[in-house]
DNA sequence: GTAGTAATTATACACTTGCATAATTACGAA
DNA sequence: TTCGTAATTATGCAAGTGTATAATTACTAC
């Protein structure tokens, strides 16, 4: 009985490590990994700074988990929207740039994060494989989904138009949702989103703003 | 005589705040801000360390420095080559959005030292200053010579309208920047510029891409 | 030449960092 | 209940950090 007298409370490996992630991204996105000290991450945790090497070898291999967390949770952010657009491709493709344009994808959050961990990706073999396969699956379902809407309207195209459409547009939109989150009070709320579908739109040739023809 | 016995050379102190904000950039687009240490700062400046300290009243003020240096040359570097066409704004337009996506100002170096000084812009003001100043005179100039090529083609544009087109072009382009600085092996070369060129035009409803009628 | 002075080096200090190791504590099994 | 063990804390250390201060050194004015 008397449970205020103990000192911690032991929790789940899973649990634990989840924390530390969290608190890790948290002071990552506010100060920048320079921020991230063992000691402060410790004490956002809750936990005192011994716990952290007790679950991850070394900060660096937190960083590491840190960062495949935040991607993975971004990635699953952006498609569990677009995925529930079940009509045309057309308009699942609209809601895929949508949802790449709007928070909480596109915030200022995840590009402090991202900027933040910049230079350790190009550098850690490990941090850049991950971020290769999270690039690659978004190029790849952008691709498919270009593709299903251009044959939708009739048109055919090439495998190599068709891989250059999915770059032009790929780099439109990690670009706009960089800059999205880098400077937040230059775009009105919808702007955003509004430009990257306009500008997809434009440069694979279809006019992914109107409304589906009700039948 | 024997100048071989000096310890050191003096220099001008303009010459030395130079060449320690070089190493500090240099330092910094390698291995980000933490790598910037004053020791390291000082070995590739070929200056004891000491000397920091007499030119720059702290290690913040360096790095204050050496960001407004970095945004200074880019901005110089982008519209060196914009200002040298001197035929019409179409392809004046189309100069600076190829100068904004072409070594030396899209490159790795750029988007990592971006990357690196984003958090400490986020929090310091004189670098927010910095930043938006810098921004903001692109974004000027990018609006006026849309307005110019529009107006050039016999079309005409409301201001609002004119603001949207500049905020999604620049959005656009600054994507793109980030993008081919952060994935270089992902574009081919002249992919990124074809990509900014092909989809401003889209966006405005001009194609910059054609070549300017021969008499 | 020589003295003055600013540029530059040399040295040291207080503080933070990541990490290791030992000492506790909570919880489950018996 | 008690005992074992893994989770958690407590403490300490060596290396690296920015900065301050004093000691040199190179150039300049006279």
């Amino acid at each position: 009985m008397n449970d205020e007298r103990r000192k911690f409370k032991r929790e789940s490996a899973e649990q634990r490590k989840d924390a530390l992630i969290v608190a890790t991204l948290s002071l990552v996105a506010e100060m920048g990994v320079r921020g991230a000290t063992v000691r402060a991450i410790a004490e956002r945790a809750d936990v005192t700074q011994g716990l952290i090497r007790h679950y991850f070898s070394s900060k660096e291999d937190l960083i590491i988990a840190a960062y495949e967390h935040h991607m993975t949770t971004m990635t699953d952010q952006t498609f569990a929207l677009a995925a529930a657009v079940d009509s045309s491709a057309r308009d699942r493709l609209a809601a895929l740039v949508n949802a790449s344009l709007r928070p909480p994808v596109a915030a200022p959050r995840s590009v402090a994060l991202w900027a933040s961990f910049l230079n350790r990706v190009q550098q850690d073999a490990q941090m850049k494989a991950t971020h290769e396969r999270t690039y690659a699956y978004f190029r790849d379902q952008l691709q498919d989904l270009i593709g299903a809407a251009l044959e939708e309207a009739g048109q055919v195209t090439s495998p190599t138009r068709l891989r250059h459409l999915a770059t032009a547009c790929n780099g439109v939109i990690d670009g706009l949702w960089m800059e999205g989150g880098a400077l937040p009070d230059a775009f009105a709320p919808d702007e955003l989103p509004g430009i990257g579908v306009e500008s997809v739109g434009a440069i694979i040739g279809l006019d992914l703003e109107q409304k589906a023809e009700q039948p």
